[in-house]
DNA sequence: CGGGCCCATTGATACAGGTCATGGCAAGGG
DNA sequence: CCCTTGCCATGACCTGTATCAATGGGCCCG
């Protein structure tokens, strides 16, 4: 008897891609916009939000190579980006959930160097750069967010370099699995159960691991009760003990 | 008999590290400042520049947990960003060559989270932040350039992200190498005599390495007759091996 | 001039995680 | 219903890099 619910705890709207919503309304404004701009701000803002139909599992929001035109926020699922090397090496550099922003990679040049896809059906909202441009230049609030939007972007990116320099497997993967819980927790799910919506094989290019060693890792913090794992079902039995795992 | 002359080719200008400057004048514009910037504007930035005398070895340019005021830009020097950790490990997140620009990770917030050091003696000029996202308001020019530095200083860290994650000790080293060969050329030096201005230790911080290996390194580049290593002055012998070695 | 300190180098050894190979399970398609 | 395919798990083995330890050179300072 299979279960129709997602066991991801959504609240009452039934259906978290619908169409039609403003920047105003939506659940996850407090996250991707500056809560210092004033209702009629918010407002000019919304006017050049482009929101089209869900992305599908593995359609391309972008890809490089081609015209940077917009930087892009979640409204639900999760996205991934990656950027693929001369030899064919991907490289994935980010998972992104509802609120968050991505695509800020691409503003420093023309075309887009990393490529964007949705690892399960996704709503995107598209912020089209130059009108975002114009309007930070009249709105002093907009303008400083975004200078801190990219900062904050530069220290998660310093942040794995130290996560992967310097940290073991089991450090790694315990870091991420709470990253993705106080991200969870910030869009009021929960932050013990969730479903990862990336494969092993993203997680483990994310840290810079083998499939093998993160598939083992989950295998023995399964043993060491800290965590229950189905699949892709997680449920995080032992907070503190992951916590510390992590250093965080 | 000691040389007095630094290998580092400098042009006629006596002194590196001179006062008075005005952005205009300064050797390194074209690195730092847009150069879409008309005339006047420079200028109107040049007002807000503020330049100290200059930073000695080991001096702060600013310190983890300090008040977040300004972004810098080298003028002459090397400068080292880092972070500490709670357990007090230090990260070294960057390092900056003249014309370069550091310290765009301590916008997100009111705090530096990083600090930064001088590696050699250095000019720095510093960019209050306010002023800037001020002026930034009236020279659209202005604005963009920033959106773009912040956004390479994010392409750079995911650049770095999959340098350590996905490369052996020989590549991270021989990429290493090779960036501050092509930034020096970018600023008119020697792509293939330079002097590494950090030490043994910072460099394996950075590439997530030991020291040891980060010796055990050089000396087998040596060995196979890519590099000449005199303590910390590089001769790059065979730059194309060097940039097969580093897949570049 | 000598002692101490920092930095770099080099060697011996250990081990975490990569590589290669196998097998299982679930989903989808003919 | 069976076959294929993709994803994940697990075992055996190997290797690159960390770790530990010792040494040497340069430099500052008493």
């Amino acid at each position: 008897m299979p279960n129709p619910v997602s066991t991801s705890a959504m609240t009452a709207s039934p259906c978290p891609h619908r169409q039609g919503v403003s920047c105003g309304d939506c659940r996850m404004k407090a996250l991707c916009l500056p809560l210092a701009l004033e209702l009629d701000q918010v407002e000019r803002l919304d006017r050049i939000v482009q929101r089209g139909r869900p992305f599908q599992r593995d359609e391309y929001i972008y890809r490089a190579g081609t015209e940077f035109r917009s930087v892009y926020a979640v409204r639900s699922g999760t996205i991934k980006t990656f950027s693929v090397n001369d030899q064919g090496v991907e490289q994935v550099t980010g998972f992104y959930l509802p609120g968050e922003i991505f695509g800020m990679d691409g503003i420093a040049h023309t075309n887009h160097i990393s490529s964007a896809v949705a690892l399960e059906t996704s709503s995107i909202c598209e912020i089209p750069f130059n009108r975002l441009e114009e309007l930070s230049l009249a709105l002093p609030n907009l303008q400083r967010h975004f200078f801190q939007l990219m900062s904050r972007e530069i220290i998660n990116d310093q942040r794995l370099v130290a996560l992967i320099g310097k940290n073991s497997a089991e450090e790694r993967l315990a870091t991420l699995l709470l990253s993705i819980s106080t991200r969870n927790a910030q869009r009021n799910l929960s932050e013990v159960r969730f479903r990862l919506p990336m494969s092993r094989a993203d997680i483990g290019n994310y840290l810079g691991l083998t499939v093998e060693t993160v598939s083992r890792i989950f295998g023995r913090f399964q043993k060491q009760r800290l965590l229950k794992v189905d699949k892709k079902e997680i449920e995080i039995l032992d907070l503190d003990s992951l916590q510390e795992l992590a250093n965080i």
